[in-house]
DNA sequence: GAGGCTTTGTGAACGTGCGCACGAATGCCT
DNA sequence: AGGCATTCGTGCGCACGTTCACAAAGCCTC
C-alpha cells in the first residue's frame, strides 16, 4: 500500500473555513507580518482559537509552539491543500444579469479562477463581449470544456433553464458546479455541487428578525397591518 | 383555532432547509398539487424523507398520516415561521457591479424583500437609476432605514469598504446584514450577519477537484516527520 | 542551562444534527 | 365494521463538529 494512500480527510467544516484563513493570512502576509498566533486568526477569522488550531492541525503540525505560525509557509500549505497550485478555469452558462455580473467581478481571475468562456442559448447575447470574454452559443459547451480543460461550471440561468444547464455542463465533462439558480439540481453522485441562493439567504435573516420582534406579537395573531 | 404555543426553537440546519422547502411546495401548488408526501417533498429537495418530517415536525403537526402533507396549509406555516407574512424592505450599500446585478435580479421584490433603497459613496454614481431606483448619497442611509422601516442591509461593496459599510448599517438601525464582501465583518453580538463569499464556494470545489485528481501528485517530497 | 513564559497540538467532554426504525394515526377497500 | 396499506411523528444510537483544558515544545532571560 502506498504511503500516499494514507491521505487525511479533512472535515468539510474546516474545508470551509481554510478559504477564509487563507484570504486573512495573505492580506496579513502582504502587511508584513511574517507570523501568527492561533489567537490573532482567530480573531481576525471571528471564530475560536482552539477550532483555528484544530483545524490548520489537519494539514499537519505546521506552527511553532510558543511563537505561533509562520504566515508564509502557512499560505503555502494552504493553497497545496485547497488546490491553489494552479489555476482551475470556470465556464459561466448564462449570460443575463447575473452572469454578466460574475463576468465582471475581476476577483474571479484574481483569485485563480481565470473565465474560460461564457455560453448562452440566447441568440441575441451571443458574440457580445463581456469583460473581455466572447459569449458563445451552449452548443460549443463541451468543446469549450475540452479545450480550455475547465472542471468548474457555473450555472447563472434562471430557474427554469437551470437544471437543463447543469445536465450539458455535465454531458460536457465539468465535474464539480457552482449553482445561483434557486433549484435543488439533479446530478450524477460523483459531480460535486454547491449552491449559492439569495432567497434563501435573506429567508434565513428574514426568520432571525421575525424572531427578534419576538413572539409577543404572534401570540397576539397577525398584529403587523398587511404593509405594502 | 390552535391553543397558545410556547415558542419552540428551530434548529439552525432546519431554518436553512425551510426556504427550500417553501419554494418547492409553492411550485407544486401553482401545478395543481393538493398533498405531498415527505418521500415526494424529500426527493424533490434532494434531501432524506425523515429529515423533511422532522424539520416539518418543527412547526408543529401538520401533516395526515397515510396521505401527507395539505401543500397549501404547509406553504402557509412555513411563511408565517419565517417571518415571510410580510415584506422586509431591503437596502443595498455598493452600487458598484454587484450592486447593480442585485438590484436588478427581480427576484429580490417577488419574494418579499423590495430594494428600499441603493447608497454608495461615488458621488460619480449618485443619482443614476438602477431598475427603478435611484442611487443615493451613503450619508442618507439612516434616513431611508427609519423612513422605509429597513432592517436587512446587503453589503455589496468592494472588501475595503465592507466594514465601513456594515458599521454605517449598524448605526442606522439595521439588524440583519447579508455580507457579499470578501471580509469578515465585526458587528455587535446581536446583529445577525450571513455572507455569501463566491471564492470561498470556489475554493471549496477546487479542494474536491484537487483530491478527485488524486493526492497522488503531492506524494513527492515533503519528508516532513510525521507528528506521532 | 535552568526556569519561566508563551503557544501549539490534541485527548476528551459536550452538543448538535442525521437517519433508522417503529409505533401511531388515518384512509380505503371489502 | 374490520382489516390493510400508507405515511406521519419521533425516540434512539451514531457520527460529526465544537470547545475545553492541559501536556509538550519551543523561545528568552539571566
Amino acid at each position: 500500500m502506498p504511503p500516499e494512500r494514507t491521505r487525511r480527510r479533512i472535515p468539510d467544516a474546516t474545508v470551509a473555513r481554510l478559504p477564509v484563513y487563507l484570504r486573512i493570512l495573505t492580506e496579513q502576509g502582504d502587511e508584513g507580518v511574517d507570523s501568527i498566533s492561533s489567537e490573532r486568526l482567530a480573531e481576525l477569522g471571528g471564530v475560536n482559537a482552539a477550532k483555528v488550531r484544530k483545524d490548520l492541525s489537519y494539514l499537519g503540525s505546521y506552527g511553532t509552539r510558543g511563537v505561533g505560525y509562520e504566515v508564509a509557509y502557512l499560505v503555502y500549505q494552504i493553497r497545496r491543500e485547497l488546490g491553489l497550485t494552479h489555476d482551475w478555469p470556470v465556464v459561466i452558462v448564462g449570460a443575463g444579469n447575473l452572469g454578466q455580473a460574475l463576468a465582471g467581478y475581476g476577483g474571479f481571475g484574481e483569485r485563480g479562477f481565470p473565465v474560460a468562456g461564457i455560453v448562452d442559448i440566447d441568440d441575441s447575447k451571443i458574440g457580445t463581449v463581456l469583460s473581455g470574454v466572447r459569449v458563445r452559443h451552449i452548443d460549443e459547451l463541451p468543446q469549450i470544456v475540452q479545450t480550455k480543460r475547465v472542471s468548474i461550471g457555473v450555472v447563472a440561468t434562471p430557474a427554469g433553464a437551470a437544471q437543463d444547464a447543469a445536465d450539458r455542463l455535465v454531458r460536457a465533462g465539468v465535474t464539480s458546479i457552482l449553482n445561483f439558480a434557486p433549484v435543488v439540481l439533479a446530478v450524477p453522485r460523483a459531480i460535486e455541487v454547491r449552491k449559492v441562493d439569495l432567497a434563501v439567504e435573506l429567508q434565513i435573516l428574514s426568520y432571525h428578525e421575525q424572531r427578534r420582534a419576538g413572539g409577543a406579537i404572534h401570540a397576539v395573531g397577525n398584529t403587523r397591518p398587511a404593509s405594502a
